[in-house]
DNA sequence: AAAACCTTTGACCATTTGGTCAGGTTGAGG
DNA sequence: CCTCAACCTGACCAAATGGTCAAAGGTTTT
């Protein structure tokens, strides 16, 4: 690490503290909830020093908004169109699940951002997710067409994926409470994804 | 509507008119974006009358949630435990899907909370809820025992079921935006209602 | 009619908070 | 060394907001 990267190296560095605090901060209190002083303390650094980083909270939050999106989209390319529906669609919740358990404060982050209308995301709504969407409903569409799977309304299993997997990480604290308090551990995440591939593999008769 | 009755009457219907709208707001901008000037210009209300009626923002939030809970726990009676698994759940995730369309805040206002670690409501989830599932469970793990749904882990059948049903409500914005910008209609969320329920069914071999 | 009580409201206050800024520090290049 | 640009930070400010209060307006009871 020499000369001219150090200071590059440092920038990231400092980004990456701030956005990795800031989502956690903004999953647990909101975006109006959340202060900059919090972010701050968290991050280990004064307040102002976010300031130089990103302008206003809201360009902070776009970032972090940003950034989850793109986590979410690397889920979005697990669900191979070519593959047949037992094995694209058990990729698909096994790669959510995971997320919901690597990355939930980063759903419950978009999950508050959607139940407040998307004031933030709207955009990305009705271009890239809804494009992905229909290319999706495409593909199931022609599974049930070819007899692959029962007839179910596509858009409505893709809504359950959504909903089921995300509920692991945005309800984390009420799936943990009824868990006797105790995080869900290595086998419990196993099963949970077990069972919901399961029923709803055999849900739509794939 | 004479004497000692004008009083009470006009009382309960600020009460009512108040809780209404603060329930509106508390859903869209969440506990610390709502504003008491914002629930009381929805209200049609001088701030200080609020405060008049509901001494802090967090005596008003938490009768929010309280109704929230009740209309919850009308949902949770419908799941009858003495009925076959077929129709308990069918009449149970019906249920939860109306609710979701009657009270899409109630919802939303539930779901924030949690979200945010259920800073107020954590003694419901861990006596209430906690009871109300235990014996769900129950009921479901005898289905199994005795033949009547395949082999599955109840619990994770429950957070199904409450997960695909409140993401009509708390993902209201996002449905709504892929649906068009347009909100469901009858047919549409009969649609929903039935295919959640078909898969799941299917899913458990009921 | 008048006392007692409940309800309404505008004006006000203390605190919180997003954002600014001037001055300081650090490290790269000459 | 010295200069310059990038980076850091304590102190500060204006606006927003939860909550208070005293006075006024109604309604019920005696």
């Amino acid at each position: 690490m020499d000369t001219a990267r150090k200071r590059n190296t440092a920038r990231e560095e400092s980004l990456e503290v701030i956005l990795h605090h800031a989502e956690q901060i903004f999953a647990e209190f909101g975006f109006k909830g959340a202060t900059m002083q919090a972010i701050a303390d968290a991050s280990g650094l004064p307040k102002a020093n976010l300031h130089y980083y990103f302008p206003t909270k809201l360009a902070l939050y776009r970032e972090v908004i940003e950034r989850i999106f793109t986590i979410w989209l690397e889920a979005a390319n697990s669900f191979d169109t070519s593959a047949n529906p037992r094995e694209a669609l058990t990729r698909y919740i096994r790669k959510k699940m995971e997320i919901s358990r690597a990355h939930p404060c980063g759903s419950k982050v978009w999950a508050n951002e959607v139940i407040q209308g998307a004031p933030i995301i709207q955009d990305y709504l009705q271009t890239t997710l809804n494009e992905w969407t229909d290319t999706r409903i495409r593909v199931i569409n022609r599974w049930v067409a070819e007899g692959k799977i029962a007839t179910v309304d596509s858009r409505h299993l893709l809504y359950m994926i959504w909903a089921t997997t995300q509920h692991y990480a945005d309800f984390q604290h009420q799936v943990v409470t009824l868990n006797g308090g105790k995080r869900l551990n290595d086998a419990q995440w196993d099963a949970a994804t077990k069972n919901v591939t399961e029923i709803i593999l055999k849900g739509i008769g794939a």
